[in-house]
DNA sequence: ACAAAAGTGTTGAGAGTACACCCATGC
DNA sequence: GCATGGGTGTACTCTCAACACTTTTGT
C-alpha cells in the first residue's frame, strides 16, 4: 500500500477575549512558508492519540493536554506528496497555559484569532472549520468551556468564553442564574482586581459534581 | 510506511421490534469463521466514503445508503496482520430495505439483534459499542429515527424505534404530543391493518419541515 | 364478550426569556 | 465625580412529566 497516515491537532485557547488557534509555519515543501495545523506522520508502534500528543509537543512545546479525536480526512489529492490520510484531533488550553507557547523559541508556532486566520496549507481550513463546529456543539453538552479558562476565573470571564465560541451575546443575569442552578461552580473567597473597576469574585469548576448531571442528560442551556 | 487503512461499516435496521446490526462471516484468517463488521482495504484512488460504500455493497449487497463517519481506530496490535488503521462508518436501513439482505445469496451476511451478538473479530465489539452510543446521541438532535422506518409508518412503530435505541419505555401520550408539536409528520388517509386489533393511521416524514427547525437548535425531547 | 392495541387532555412544576438599576472601585 | 464593569430579582410563557379511560377491530 502506498498509503501514509498523519495526525493533526487543532488546539484552541482564549486570548484577549477572543478564541485563538495555534498554528505552525511550514519549513519545507509542500506549502513551504504557509501556516498549518501542527501534526505529522504516525509511527509504527504508537497509538493515534500518542502520535497526536508527540507531534503537538515536538512542534509547539505544548504537552499534558487532553486531546479528542475529531474526524479523518482522506480524499485522494488532499496532499500533493501522495495518498495521505490524516486523523485530526482537537484540544483546549486553559487560560494560563495559553501564554506558555509565546515564549517557546524552539518553534515557529503562533496563536491566531479565529476571525483573522492566514491562508492555510493542505485542506487545513476544512479541518479547522470542522473543529470549530465541534467545539460549539461540545459547549452545549459538556464542560468544554471551563477547559479554556485558568483554574480560577470570574463569571464574566466564563461568559466571554461562551460568547466567543457561540458568536453571540448572552444575557448576564440569565447566564449567572443558570450556572448557579447547575451547581458546578465553587465560589472562592478571592477576588480579581487587575484592570477592573470593581473586584470580581473568583470561582473554581467542580468536576465531580458535573459527573452526576451527565447521566441525567442535562444540557447547558445557552 | 508499513501502514494499511481499512474502512468498516456498521449498519443498523429495525427487525421484529428490536434493533439489529448486519454482520458478515469471515471466510479467511485471521479470525476465520468469526462474525465481523463488513469492510475492507481502502484503494488508492477512492475517497474513504467511496471505499465504505464499495465494501458494503461487495460484502452484503446493500447499496444506496447514506453513511456517516464514526471514529478511527488505530491501536497497534488491533489486527494480527500488522499495523492496520480502520476508519469506521455507520449507516441506517429503512424498515422495508431491511429485508433485502436476507435473500441475497451472494453473501454470508446476517442480521443480529444488538442484545444477542456473537463473538466478533478484531476490536469490532468496541466499534459496535461506539456506533450504538452515536446512534443514541443522534436520535436526540437529528431525525435518525425515521431512517430506520419504511416511508409510511404508524406512530407506535415510530415510538418503538425510539424505545429500542434508547433502551427504555416512553409515555405514549407525551410522545405523540411532542411529535405533533414538531410538525414534521404528515398524516395520510391510509391505515395499517395487518396484525392489529384496530387499524392504525399511517404517517410520512416531512424532511423539508425539519430543515427549518435545525438552525433554531431544536431538540427531540425524549 | 373479550382481548389487544389505538387513540385522546389536563394539571402542576420547573426552566427559559426579557428586562433595569444600584454598587464598588480607580482615575 | 465620573466612567467602568460587577452584581442582583421578578413576571410571564412554555415545555416536560405524570397520569387513565374509551374506541375499534378480530376472534
Amino acid at each position: 500500500m502506498g498509503l501514509a497516515v498523519t495526525v493533526d491537532v487543532v488546539i484552541f485557547a482564549m486570548r484577549e477575549r477572543a478564541l485563538h488557534v495555534l498554528l505552525v509555519e511550514r519549513g519545507k515543501a509542500p506549502y513551504q512558508g504557509r501556516w498549518a495545523i501542527p501534526g505529522g506522520f504516525v509511527e509504527a508502534d504508537e497509538t493515534l492519540e500518542q502520535a497526536a500528543l508527540r507531534e503537538l509537543e515536538e512542534e509547539t512545546g505544548v504537552k499534558d493536554v487532553y486531546v479528542e479525536q475529531l474526524y479523518t480526512f482522506g480524499d485522494p489529492g488532499r496532499d500533493p506528496r501522495g495518498r495521505v490520510i490524516t486523523v485530526s484531533y482537537f484540544a483546549m488550553l486553559g487560560g494560563d497555559g495559553a501564554r506558555v507557547v509565546a515564549g517557546d523559541d524552539a518553534s515557529d508556532a503562533r496563536w491566531f484569532a479565529m476571525d483573522a486566520l492566514p491562508e492555510l496549507a493542505f485542506d487545513h481550513d476544512r479541518i479547522l472549520a470542522y473543529a470549530l463546529e465541534r467545539l460549539r456543539n461540545k459547549l452545549e453538552y459538556t464542560t468544554a468551556g471551563f477547559s479554556l479558562l485558568p483554574e480560577k476565573f470570574t463569571l464574566t470571564e466564563l461568559q466571554r468564553v461562551y460568547e466567543a465560541i457561540l458568536g453571540r451575546k448572552l444575557e448576564k443575569r440569565n447566564f449567572r442564574r443558570k450556572m448557579g442552578l447547575l451547581k458546578i461552580l465553587q465560589g472562592l473567597r478571592e477576588w480579581r482586581k487587575e484592570g477592573l473597576p470593581r473586584p470580581a469574585k473568583l470561582y473554581r469548576f467542580r468536576a465531580e459534581r458535573f459527573e452526576k448531571l451527565k447521566d441525567k442528560g442535562i444540557l447547558f442551556p445557552f
